[in-house]
DNA sequence: CACCCTAGCGCACGGTGTACGCATCGGCGT
DNA sequence: ACGCCGATGCGTACACCGTGCGCTAGGGTG
């Protein structure tokens, strides 16, 4: 019971208190922010909602956490750590295999976490956490490794993982739009062909895209086109290297 | 004067609706809603300012928009009006400089108004308004006429898009948060280095990068950056298509 | 002239982030 | 052993948000 006034208060609140848990951290504020958004979507988390999860009041998170944007700062980073870079020096001559499989990881990661993509625009991917860092340094590494100069590592990476972001957040988009609208990916899929033939009539090459997968696996296709883009710009970054090799001799 | 009761209320308004203007149209409340973004950033549009901007209530906007939500996305797909993408017909050989020009302006287009970038999310880049639907169509005709068969044209199209809206948006994250830091460029990149540095220690080759680019004009870098990878996906792509050539032979 | 339909408005509701000051309590100096 | 103090949590309050609702005034149509 909330007993307004601070009279009898502590009978509830000792056994708590008393040596359990710190009962509040930024870690556990953390790990739970993560939870409710993973559960319930970006629109869900609030101070209030966040604290109750913690049995904690809502401005008591601000002991721990400066602003609700300094908690999203802090959530973004947490979940980067899930991201599996390899190290370069297990597969110093597969730079595209370990590439490959680092960018099939962030990109699992921001499937898993969709609410990023909600969050990406405010934070900036340009905020730099511990997390975030170490694992540009060890992706840098890839790169580096593969034979890249140092002016151009950072380059190919920056471009890589934009790609990977880009592709990836349209398509949480897209699975967002479609669990909320409660239809099946046919129907969605129909009713938004049809929505654009409403308003732009003449559409030869979308529709026939449209019509060209309307009866393969969407996830798959969903896989395919993913590899497809990536593939083919590991393809020029590796003509590049090829370059560089051989003008070096 | 704000008269609480609608008593004597019509001697303002009887001027203003009598012929002169629809007053408010869904059309005016976008482009007002455009302006507004661009001038004080996304967190200053609410419905109570833009309805001041245009001299009316916040709530009349409801007459012509079903929810902010709504109203975003309408904004979102008057900006895609502003690309520039190139007639398929005009240069049928040269479509990497179509692609390219297209890339540019998709890019420009986002840093003009950067803060698309923290509505993406929301929208998702699925949403497609007329606008969107026109310029897919049109740049998907530059990838076809290159020699994509169609099940490819919008797989590479969806990369090459992918690529420059994940570039861009981190730019324009970084571009939002100079400008926020109020420090010079060299200033905030030295404060990111440190604060990189402190929270992971051994970071060779990140650090490399920033010597490397320390006394370099930190604008021209975002462009060549920017271009550098585009060049790469774009290389990929052609040998794509040399290959899908030579198998036709 | 009577009617209705529409655009605009004021009000109110439930929700948000967070500033502020008070209550509590564990650990420390004496 | 005692008293204080810094850290921690909480309740209240404020300004602001999106938006549902019912009203009014006015122009177009019968």
């Amino acid at each position: 019971m909330p007993t307004g006034k601070p009279a009898v208060p502590s009978v509830w609140a000792r056994q708590r208190t008393k040596r359990e848990q710190p009962a509040l951290s930024q870690d556990r504020i953390v790990a739970e922010a993560v939870r409710l958004l993973d559960e319930e979507g970006v629109e869900a988390l609030s101070m209030r909602s966040l604290g109750t999860r913690l049995g904690a009041g809502a401005t008591s998170l601000y002991r721990h956490v400066a602003s609700k944007d300094e908690l999203i700062e802090l959530v973004v980073d947490e979940v980067y750590g899930e991201l599996e870079v390899p190290a370069a020096e297990e597969a110093p001559d597969a730079w595209r295999e370990s590439v490959t499989a680092c960018a099939g990881s962030l990109r699992a990661m921001i499937l898993r976490h969709p609410w990023i993509a909600s969050v990406l625009g405010q934070v900036g991917l340009a905020q730099l956490g511990p997390n975030l860092t170490r694992q540009s340094e060890r992706m840098l590494a890839l790169f580096h490794r593969a034979g890249f100069p140092a002016g151009e590592a950072d380059r190919a990476m920056s471009g890589v993982i934009a790609y990977v972001i880009g592709m990836t957040v349209s398509e949480a988009a897209y699975l967002s739009m479609l669990a909320r609208s409660g239809q099946s990916e046919q129907e969605l899929m129909e009713g938004l062909r049809r929505v654009a033939e409403q308003s732009v009539r003449d559409l030869p090459l979308l529709r026939e895209g449209y019509d060209q997968r309307a009866d393969e696996d969407p996830a798959r296709l969903r896989d395919e086109g993913f590899a497809y883009g990536l593939e083919r710009f590991l393809d020029g970054l590796q003509a590049r290297l090829d370059v560089l090799a051989s003008r070096q001799d």
